[in-house]
RNA sequence: GGCUGGAUGGCAGAGUGGUUAUGCAGCGGACUGCAACUCCGUGUACGCCGGUUCGAUUCCGACUCCAGCCUCCA
């Protein structure tokens, strides 16, 4: 049995998982800004730190796993007052959203969802703190700057020196700031915007410190594994640590983990570039398990480059699974352990999950295999390949139904396909051949594939008539 | 300019110092009334140039190109 493997940001190479306390992990994911529908980059994180939660926890892990909401922040301001609403029906709105989103894609849920507003004593605690450590300091106009050059690992996460920075630097120059890459901790509000009363006078934190005292708040001041999307590594997470070790003296993460991005014709997918497709629109025209089929056949640290094509090919791989599992009467028995093994070192080499689908695909042709010869073989098979794919989130519903997925919207009933069905075996019957193919082809110009076998004959709705 | 990744067969996508990834598509065969599904067989793939090595797609270096970060973004 290998040992787990993870790739670790920080130090740019796989190392072998040792967590703080034997047998607990404690994991925390930056999670969604909610002031919009989630994308499918969003999808992406979601996902990737899915399956690797329930690998965690398949090895024998007791995994707390948080997930952050951002509940207040400039964007979401403004689009409440874009939107007329309130800043909580919005957030409450997109919150519900994202729920729905992933309940649909088969993300399990984090053991925690801290928000940002329920968390703000937490916050104002945490700057006090580093205000007294000379890490940061209250401006003259109400917000409170974290002072980036007191910290002298700046940089660490993303290889980077403060001075090369300077140079090319994009950064706004405030007046308020001692230093153009200082970043705000507390923003003094503006009248009439949404505020906590601080030290500092009426405010609201800034984004870097919620992660900060969230992630310390729920799983203490050192935990095993933090992690989020591509962009995040910089400045958010480097600000992070800046934060939290200035806060704490202590070491913040050991593993940090990073998701590689969605891309669209190459170009990342994002909200600045507008070259998004939200979940909801994606899962308008697609089963939501070929979506994540999609996420889950590359390497989570890879690129995706998101196409249609590379949607119907998804949904072709997984017809080739649920083919395999279709009547096939599932057994628990005994079943060859090189399998098993097989998958758990592909996920035990920092979640290697193409490769995991790769053993999964031998163990579907040895089903179709044994599948008239060893009936009881090929349903112990089927049961285990179930059992290794349900860590991936995938094969979890009847083979019939994912295969006829999609016919619901149809002008025919199921029950009429039957009787289409009946009729075509009548005429095949009386070697009325010309009627049998007129019926099967009457049914393919909608989607509807007909497949015989000594049992009869199973239909299946697979692509949208061209 | 600085810092990260990456370049694999028609496409997608793993991996390896010498031996089949896998999926989709293609081709040949079996099954079938014909198909579909399925099975069997089938591809001289590793950006370019050097180096190390008995041997490199895999290790090292240069080069070219692509993507990301350096500003809010998962």
């Amino acid at each position: 049995m290998s040992a787990l493997e993870i790739y670790n940001t920080l130090t740019r190479r796989k190392a072998a998982l040792e967590t703080i306390e034997p047998g607990k992990l404690r994991m925390y994911v930056c999670g969604m800004t909610v002031y919009d529908y989630c994308h499918l980059g969003h999808a992406r994180v979601m996902v990737a730190f899915d399956v690797i939660t329930r690998w965690l926890r398949q090895t024998g892990l007791d995994v707390t796993y948080v997930r952050n909401i951002t509940d207040i922040d400039d964007k979401i301001l403004k689009r409440a007052e874009e939107n007329g609403e309130s800043i909580s029906a919005l957030t409450e709105r997109m919150i519900a959203a994202m729920h729905e989103d992933e309940a649909r894609l088969g993300v399990l849920r984090p053991d925690a969802e801290p928000r940002a507003t329920g968390h703000i004593p937490e916050i104002v605690a945490m700057i006090e703190r580093l205000i007294e450590g000379g890490y940061a300091y209250a401006a003259d106009n109400g917000d409170v700057y974290y002072r980036v050059r007191r910290f002298a690992d700046y940089g660490k996460l993303n290889n980077r020196n403060l001075d090369d920075m300077r140079a090319g630097a994009r950064v706004d120059v405030d007046a308020h700031k001692e230093d153009p890459l200082d970043f705000v901790l507390w923003k003094a509000a503006k009248s009439g915007e949404a505020s906590w009363s601080s030290p500092w006078g009426e405010g609201r934190p800034g984004w870097h410190i919620e992660c900060s005292a969230m992630s310390t708040c729920c799983l203490g001041e050192t935990f095993d594994i933090h992690g989020g999307g591509p962009d995040l590594t910089f400045p958010h997470h480097e600000n992070e640590i800046a934060q939290s070790e200035a806060a704490t003296g202590k070491p913040y993460v050991n593993v940090w983990m990073h998701a590689g991005a969605v891309r669209v014709n190459q170009e990342k997918m994002s909200k600045s570039l507008g070259n998004f497709f939200t979940i909801r629109d994606v899962l308008e025209v697609h089963d939501p398990e070929v979506v994540r089929y999609l996420l889950v056949a590359s390497h989570y640290r890879s690129p995706i480059n998101y196409a249609l094509e590379s949607l119907n090919e998804a949904r072709k791989s997984l017809e080739r699974f649920y083919h395999a599992l279709d009547g096939v009467e599932l057994v628990h028995g005994d079943v060859e352990g090189i399998y098993a093994e097989r998958f758990s070192t592909a996920m035990n080499d920092d979640f290697n999950t193409p490769e995991a689908l790769s053993v999964l695909f031998d163990m579907a042709r040895e089903i179709n295999r044994l599948r008239d010869a060893e009936p009881a073989h090929a349903g112990a098979l089927g049961q285990e390949l179930k059992r290794l794919a349900s860590v991936l989130g995938l094969l979890e519903r009847e083979p019939a139904e994912f295969l006829k997925a999609g016919a619901a919207d149809l002008p025919l009933s199921e029950a009429e396909i039957e009787s289409r069905i009946e009729a075509r075996a009548a005429a095949k019957g009386n070697r009325d051949f010309a009627e049998a193919d007129r019926i099967r082809d009457e049914l393919a110009a909608l989607g509807i594939v007909l497949k015989d076998s000594r049992e009869g004959t199973r239909w299946s709705f697979e692509a949208p008539p061209a």
